[in-house]
DNA sequence: TTAACATTCAAACGTTCGTTTGAATCAGGA
DNA sequence: TCCTGATTCAAACGAACGTTTGAATGTTAA
């Protein structure tokens, strides 16, 4: 019996997880190869096939581990809210806070991986593909109902497309400040120290998504009635 | 002499990129083959390598045929607001609709592919290649100079970090809601004849754009303090 | 110790990848 | 007409892909 053969039951499990957290952030699914995957997480060729059945299994999986608890941890935060206000309506910014705090948090856990999962996740909001966008819709559904439905209770006079597309909106910000931290850097200029102060960013995002969710309503039906 | 002969000199060329803004969009760049993409242009398969030497010259000619005249038209756009404006201030709204408009005109452009190009534009904001990241970057630079400076001047009581916080966001906004039209659908209900009516979604966006960058300021000191 | 199960391993499977090659076909000017 | 350069074509290149296999090794309980 060697010293390594102490070890947890999934442990390879958990280090094809984490291995594949980062390659497919940095090289999306399709160019990250199973050899270069497995080389990373110390593991043989086939313990991905052998652990999960196959890569698509995998990008399941690993979607599963972080998102299920996230979702039901927002869920769970809204839900306290509620309670707490007894049966009074919810001002719109914590809703917010309660949505998108949930991602900063984990863009901080830089150790476990947490900060490559969220970048992961911004970048496969955008995928095209029909199965990722049929996972991603499957493991959303839930808490984004119980949001909108948040939303529409918070803000009754506005007008329910109008209130879509504003989520819609917000979604896209945290979506692309998420994939974007540390990536892109089209505008120069911010701080770096600034960049992982989830607190800071928190703060700066929750701001400007209230202020659009809020903003004055234009006149779509002047729009319409101009086409 | 064939009647297909009588064609312009580089229809190849063009039906090549206007193939691969579709599958690139479709599939990722890694996710397409050089055989299926020359299959949908209808080209021998050594047509890429023999026009632009490489699937990643390619890529960068795609980007390039696309974006040039894209940034180059929103600088000219700016230029002449500020010129019809005289020495006054922009409104920041003014601003944005200069910015997003060159995007949104283009999603109604589906028959020369142009919608493919913007929604792959979309996806590849968040690509974390090195050498697609510093391509786009490459591309945007001149435009996001410009277009910084301008806001600089409309707003000059923002701070500097918090402003280019904000065009962040902005970004990202206008980068995802490029991306996920008609793809992603996590949050159900919008009227679907909405959906590509880009008149009514740019004074939407601008609405939302607009609100987030006059945004109350946070009061970043505080929670610098607090952490 | 032995039997049963779980996991790891090296090797190979057939397929598909991006690219290259050299001949065939085209066009337009001398 | 023939020549020259541009373009297309079928075929092949070696490399890398995801997956499978069967033996070897590790672990657990009787």
């Amino acid at each position: 019996m060697s010293l390594r053969s102490v070890k947890p039951p999934h442990e390879t499990r958990t280090r094809i997880l984490d291995a594949a957290e980062e390659l497919f952030m940095q090289h999306g699914f399709e160019g990250t190869s199973m050899r270069l995957l497995t080389a990373k997480a110390e593991a043989n060729l086939a313990a991905v096939n052998y652990h999960f059945g196959s890569k698509d299994a995998l990008i399941e999986a690993l979607f599963r581990r972080r998102l299920d608890p996230m979702n039901a941890g927002r869920i769970a935060e809204l839900d306290r809210l509620e309670k707490d206000a007894g049966g009074r309506a919810l001002p719109p910014e914590a809703i917010i806070r309660a949505f998108v705090g949930a991602s900063l948090r984990m863009i901080e856990d830089a150790k476990s991986g947490g900060r490559n999962f969220i970048r992961l996740l911004g970048r496969t909001y955008t995928d095209p593909q029909k199965h990722i966008r049929s996972l991603i819709g499957q493991l959303y559904g839930p808490a984004m109902e119980r949001f909108k439905a948040a939303f529409e209770r918070a803000l009754p006079q506005m007008p329910r497309d109008e209130l879509v597309w504003r989520i819609h909106f917000m979604f896209g910000t945290l979506a692309y400040t998420l994939a974007a931290t540390d990536t892109v850097q089209l505008i120069a200029g911010c701080k770096p120290e600034d960049r992982y102060d989830a607190r800071l960013l928190e703060a700066r995002l929750t701001a400007f998504l209230a202020a659009g969710l809020l903003a004055p309503l234009h006149d779509a039906a002047d729009v319409k009635k101009a086409a």
